[in-house]
DNA sequence: GATTATACTACACATAAGGATAGTATTTCG
DNA sequence: CGAAATACTATCCTTATGTGTAGTATAATC
């Protein structure tokens, strides 16, 4: 990305913080105003800062600005989506099964390959998951043997630690009263990254 | 605040994903279109969430719409000290004990009053609390029957459950192997508000 | 049963705001 | 040096947009 000049900078840093402040941009005459100059000076700035990349324009839209730089440096966190329950055959992501989305440090997970459970039951309950628990889920068409992954049992997703056997995979719950889950096909969402619980 | 109507929630909904999704508002005619409503019809809605306190407006302005309500999911991340070994005596929080920072999305735990022990043995287990977890403790010199604490136990944060009792304080684990620990005066570091752990 | 709130349509108006033209002065840079 | 970029002013045009009037129909409330 290029390089911005002072005032270039100045504007930008304008354009934050009114943004910050307001929650919607400014107008070209704002913009303007703020720095006492002509509505062509602050346009032909926000103009420059959308062609060295730093800002998004829409044309003849009052205030369609968005800053595109500056934004990145908010990517600590990371908005996943919340699944609920999940539609039989439909994406995983489809949108229907969404309960919502919470967010997490982005380090926990790469947002768009990760999303969230709410861990119901107590099958896990041995590997100190419990039921209410936030389970992280990384999105994964299979899993080595012992890890703890989500699987789409009768149109839910639970959590099982995942063992592929002979001619078969067996899904163990962490929890004596529960039998293990013998499969030949099973669908694997992804595996299980981090749990969060909150008292 | 007020109750919304299912049509005002939708429109406060098309509001904030709008703005999630363009990082500015929407305009009145851009809301009614969504809808494929008159524009006086989307006028009046947005008129009405502005009355019920949803969101805030600003005269004769175009896009000049802030949602107010919804904005404490507007959270990012707090980075709250990691606390390892306790000096004695010295203030929980002084710089020597501290063994790093963990980020946590910030509503989470007010930064500041907050900070994270890192979960060591298994005295917490039938709690589904696991060695290695990572706690998350609100500051508090008290604590109420039944929560879980971290104590101050021989120079080191231990999590336990906390008991007022006629003459003394039982600190309980939550594994038969653990005795209950009884005191006249021990230093309570804080709450726990939430477990994270990281596979 | 009257009144207020909700949920709209259709039309109209004033102005807020984007965008263009024309021009000036200074600075940067190959 | 000359071209291009920067940093502006002043004026104008067009469109986008908030807001108002008038009216209809239905549901909630007192």
């Amino acid at each position: 990305m290029k390089q911005l000049t002072t005032r270039q900078q100045e504007i930008l840093d304008f354009l934050t913080g009114y943004i910050e402040k307001n929650s919607y941009p400014p107008t070209v005459r704002e913009t303007a105003k703020a720095f006492s100059i002509s509505i062509k000076g602050a346009y032909d700035h926000i103009k420059a800062l959308e062609k060295k990349g730093f800002i998004k324009l829409q044309e003849n839209r009052s205030r369609a600005l968005e800053v595109v730089s500056r934004r990145e440096s908010d990517s600590s966190v990371a908005e996943i989506p919340l699944l609920g329950a999940i539609a039989a055959g439909a994406p995983i992501l489809a949108e229907e099964s969404w309960a919502g989305t919470v967010k997490i440090p982005a380090d926990y997970a790469r947002s768009g390959a990760c999303f969230a459970l709410r861990v119901q039951g107590d099958s896990m309950r041995d590997a100190g998951i419990r039921s209410g628990d936030l389970a992280i889920i990384e999105q994964r068409p299979t899993a080595e043997n012992g890890e703890i992954v989500a699987a789409l049992i009768e149109d839910s997703a639970t959590l099982k630690r995942f063992f592929r056997e002979n001619n078969r995979i067996r899904l163990q719950a962490e929890n004596p009263d529960y039998a293990p889950i013998f499969t030949q096909d099973v669908r694997i969402l992804g595996k299980l990254k981090a749990i969060i619980r909150r008292y």
